[in-house]
DNA sequence: TTAATCCCTATCAGATGAATAGGGTTTAAG
DNA sequence: CTTAAACCCTATTCATCTGATAGGGATTAA
């Protein structure tokens, strides 16, 4: 399952995406409000996706932060990744973060290596599949679509 | 990423398919001993399967459990809901346990969802498609590869 | 100089994960 | 009918993770 935190940080990461165009700063208050995410919870989100080349930010008066790459350049399964580990079912399984597990030795969980190599390689074709801005593009048409209903 | 807990439920599940075949009932304590789990520990996960229909189970002495059905009919997806949960990454993107996540009404949430199912469809695909008689097979030929290398 | 902003460290309550303890209940053999 | 042997139930422990809060330090552009 996914974290709170991945969930705060993908919505940021969207709400960063829809306002990339002009490469302006973007206030992590105005991001906390609009989506309303814990503030002080969304700094530490923020931090650890600068840290992984997600986002830049700038310090003083009139900073704030902003996507380091356009948001056809990162994917669901990036943010995922760096927020709550890798995709992987067991470290053994993992490709972007391989490590053996404890108990990996075990000749059953060997056995099933394959298959959770398997499903790890169709969980992240999809995850890395899918970019920012298909997120944005989406959310954008659906609002439309949802305000012509109210309309 | 998996529990410890699902890895000995599919260790153990393995260990019952490779003495499936005379309908025989297995002590926990030999389950316990030969995959090296905790046996208090390991009772509590054969109650779990128990109470999902995967294993049945004998009181009194001379008791002990054995699967319920044949092993070519217990998927690696079957084990691991029971003990982990759904396969999803959100409730709301779950089809055997939907439930709509707390944050759900959230349009990004929202916009993510498609994403999320197929993400779930693409492991419950590999996972339920990977049973119990493959994983015993499987480990069959390793453990002999073994030997061979060995000798 | 200063107001505004990101950033760092520490802390906390609650949930979860992994395991242990101890006995209760049931069963089949003798 | 007794009894040894097994599953089964409740409670408890300990460590880790999750989600969040608090307070201020460092930095920047006006």
């Amino acid at each position: 399952m996914l974290s709170s935190k991945a969930k705060y940080a993908l919505r940021a990461s969207v709400f960063l995406s829809e306002r990339h165009r002009d490469q302006a700063w973007i206030l992590a208050s105005d991001i906390a409000e609009s989506e309303e995410i814990p503030k002080k919870f969304l700094e530490a989100i923020l931090v650890e996706l600068r840290d992984h080349g997600i986002i830049d930010s700038r310090r003083g008066r009139y900073g704030g932060c902003r996507l380091a790459h356009p948001p056809s350049r990162i994917s669901v399964g990036d943010i995922i990744r760096i927020i709550d580990g890798p995709l992987a079912l067991t470290p053994c399984s993992s490709r972007t973060q391989y490590g053996a597990c404890a108990d990996c030795v075990d000749p059953v969980i060997c056995a099933l290596r394959p298959v959770l190599q398997e499903a790890r390689d169709a969980v992240a074709g999809v995850l890395d599949g899918c970019t920012l801005a298909q997120l944005a593009r989406s959310r954008r048409s659906k609002s439309s679509t949802t305000r012509r209903a109210v309309a």
